[in-house]
DNA sequence: CTGAAACATGAATCACCTGTCAGGTTTTAC
DNA sequence: GTAAAACCTGACAGGTGATTCATGTTTCAG
């Protein structure tokens, strides 16, 4: 059952140095625990033991299983946004910027497999964080598909569906090739995807 | 951890129709627990007191708690497909079948929202069950597409790389607007992506 | 009608986990 | 240097749930 995440409680951050090492390697355990066996398989004396801590420390710094995988689900979609938004900074206008953002999310995904299933299954484990995940994103790559159509950057057309489109393209897009198959897109499918994106595939 | 479907054995159907009954049963009631409550909270216990039988009939039929998870994807698979293909039946040609076919898909699974659950959760139970479901919807789609830019029904291009990017579209478009918020996809969004295969979104 | 095959049962086994707590150690503030 | 705050521990209480099995009951072929 997927709960409300309930008012997500920022538990006051460790007031020590060695408070904060031994949060950095919970999450990272967590990482690695969450992303290997899955949330339902992993369990708390897993992450304890690989992060080398004592069960009951994990509970001085999450509330529950739960809590610490919504951390590793925010912390995700912050890198992904951070990781596209780099790589887009450099476009040289809004058809390019498609092209290097679909390019970073799958690299993205390529070098960080385990992160994708984390995501995923965010929608099993607690279906608000999940949609706000893609909300987040959806939010700015719209904004940004909406001004390039007023800049004249790409044909008139709403920047929301656009968006969502585009992100169910990249979805199966880093499925397929980088989790599957663990390797970037190949470059005939993204060009391939590109013309889909640029002309469409009516008969001309 | 998703296992290997370790060579899906098919238990030999019933031989009795109080048999075949009881199946009909179990696989119901298997589709209303798995669905409901999601692979983990799911229960043989569950399905069983929901089906109105003891304990260890589940396991006359199915051989583990994933046995009949499976069975469920495989039928979901079949039904999906079968609604695609009836919907797209009718195209006059082939942008026509898309449209018809992305909103027979979202359609279908605002009738059975639950089946998309079920859907997405098995890539956690059994990759590859998971990548036979799209492998099995791609294939003949990719094919279609093909058969159809080689006829001048589409602009060229590569029918594969088409088939994936357009499911990952009506994949989002069945979680947001079915699974999300409960309706089909609204008119105005299902234009908007059919614009945008037809004719791309590059400034003209 | 009868024996064999099919079907049904649900208590018991076994393995596994989350979250707590009483008691101890380390760090910080002053 | 010392008291308070922060941090740490690991055993365990309390609970779940998949699967098995010894024992019936029902169906069916001959």
């Amino acid at each position: 059952m997927s709960k409300q995440s309930d008012t997500v409680v920022q538990m006051k951050p460790p007031a020590t140095s060695r408070g904060r090492a031994t949060l950095g390697r919970l999450l990272a355990a967590a990482e690695a625990e969450f992303g290997q066996k899955g949330y339902h398989a992993a369990s708390v004396a897993g992450i304890t033991s690989e992060a080398g801590v004592g069960q009951g420390t994990y509970y001085l710094y999450f509330k529950s299983k739960e809590d610490a995988f919504r951390h590793l689900v925010m912390d995700i979609g912050a890198g992904v946004r951070r990781a596209m938004a780099a790589a887009v900074a450099a476009a040289s206008d809004q058809m390019d910027a498609e092209r290097r953002g679909l390019e970073a999310f799958v690299r993205y995904v390529h070098e960080h497999p385990h992160l994708y299933r984390i995501v995923q299954e965010s929608q099993f484990v607690d279906e608000a964080l999940f949609r706000g995940y893609y909300r987040n994103i959806a939010e700015g790559y719209a904004a940004a598909l909406n001004t390039a159509a007023k800049r004249g950057d790409l044909a008139p057309g709403d920047g929301d569906t656009r968006a969502w489109a585009i992100m169910g393209i990249g979805h199966f897009l880093g499925l397929r090739y980088a989790v599957w198959e663990g390797r970037k897109a190949p470059e005939a499918v993204v060009d391939e995807i590109m013309r889909l994106l640029a002309d469409g595939m009516a008969p001309k």
